[in-house]
DNA sequence: CGACCTTTTGATTGGCGTCAAAATCTGTGG
DNA sequence: CCACAGATTTTGACGCCAATCAAAAGGTCG
């Protein structure tokens, strides 16, 4: 439940390296492969940042956008009382940071689950584009489209499933989803992705303990649904896993 | 908790009037007051609901994009279990139905709470705007930002905060937002406004049977913090209420 | 007025949280 | 390359918040 302040983790490892301009990469995440061109115009940092480390907090004005080139990142918020609550994961591939309100105050905080390498691109360019590059736009649309169904349903998840429900569903999201836009990630030989989540963050995403957490993910193991360990999630029986939750494989917001 | 389908509701009611130009109204809800002239031009129609009926369903392809004139309106998904999770609630001035993804399919249901009158705009028209009306474009991607924001903190409550903290949050919210964008809800002298929600919505809003919802607000009507009859909701002491929760009036997601 | 919806109250159950402690893993420095 | 500290996982006992079951009492609308 995170109650605790991060604490190590806290201390602000983050620092822009090098004016870098890296061609033809990720840029943009779903965007770029339309616009590489341009987006390698844009200007933009290379960060790498540690495990647990912040990259931005709640109520700060951000100026930048990131685009996650290696890592997970992980959405939060934390409560008064001292418990957080995890919106969502950014994997390699995705943007974040893009949504601010008008004054540009940001309405989460984003750390570092493990290491991190991610590209950096001044907010203020990317308002531009969105202003003014009328081609663009429409992307960063159907981009938000997508973001806000994930969120439809984690808000089900949380209103409506149990606690079996709910992880069978987190980690099929997430599988699918590294799978789909991470090639470093995913294994075929054993089905298995690179999973760094420890047990506390998926109890501070879905809602439940770590205890309670850890008792529904051996139950797991034991009915040979999913395997993992060192950091590796494989699944070793998809239907039953699907089965537990409302999980529609092919309904999933597609990636890009 | 709505096991039951929507019967009698379940009826589309709905049919669109003819076709009228209402000169100057609330159109585009936050965004006509700065596109007034353009608005009143683009092709839209009034439209008029009972109470309980259905604008639309999850997975359909809908035509047009919707502005709430009068009645709320509740933006929710069922679960193939049976249950029903109310995803938020659109008041006099909220826009909604704007974003499907990119086959046009929508990826939540809405019905109204009660009786209800919208305006309904295209939505072919709508995407046209915004690839095109770049001075618009920005306004949207603002309205996207406030109901992200919102959805933040939905999913912080739903996961992290009890029964009270969560409903405390979503009266002190509707009665906000009510306040302040629909001049004919609130009563000064009473500090109350029209408030149609029955209390299974409400708990299907914040994932708790309405059994439990009933005692929650019996417990705050008998603590004099609100008091509800007759579709009106007054709040006694907004500071016992707010203290309830992390509610915070100044840093709620303004309204336009 | 009668059917149905909504609110209310009580009794009981159960899923998940809390507390506690041991076992295991991880990575960091000597 | 080992040792140790801290993080993470695991297990068990126990308690509580909210669900479930049941039923009565209002309300509302045709």
């Amino acid at each position: 439940m995170a109650r605790r302040e991060l604490t190590s983790h806290c201390r602000e490892k983050s620092s822009h390296c090098k004016d870098c301009t890296v061609r033809g990469s990720t840029l943009l995440g779903r965007i770029d492969h339309i616009h590489i061109e341009r987006a390698t115009r844009w200007r933009h940092r290379l960060l790498k940042l540690n495990a647990k480390s912040t990259l931005y907090l709640k109520g700060s004005k951000p100026d930048f956008a990131y685009s996650v080139k290696n890592g997970w990142i992980m959405l939060y918020r934390n409560t008064q009382k001292g418990k957080r609550q995890i919106l969502r994961f950014a994997l390699p591939g995705d943007l974040i940071a893009l949504k601010t309100n008008d004054d540009g105050v940001i309405s989460h905080s984003a750390a570092t689950i493990d290491n991190a390498v991610l590209c950096s691109f001044e907010y203020a360019t990317i308002k531009d584009i969105i202003a003014n590059e009328s081609s663009v736009s429409p992307q960063f649309f159907s981009m938000e489209a997508r973001d806000m169904e994930l969120y439809h349903q984690y808000l089900t998840g949380l209103g409506q499933q149990d606690a079996s429900e709910r992880i069978a569903f987190l980690l099929l999201e997430l599988f699918q989803r590294s799978r789909l836009q991470d090639a470093t990630s995913y294994d075929a030989t054993t089905n298995s992705i690179h999973f760094p989540l420890t047990q506390e963050e998926i109890g501070d995403a879905v809602g439940l303990t770590s205890i309670h957490v850890n008792r529904i993910i051996n139950h797991l193991k034991k009915s040979k649904i999913i395997s993992c360990a060192q950091k590796r999630l494989s699944i070793l029986n998809v239907d039953k896993l699907a089965e537990l939750t409302e999980f529609d494989l092919q309904q999933m917001p597609q990636a890009r």
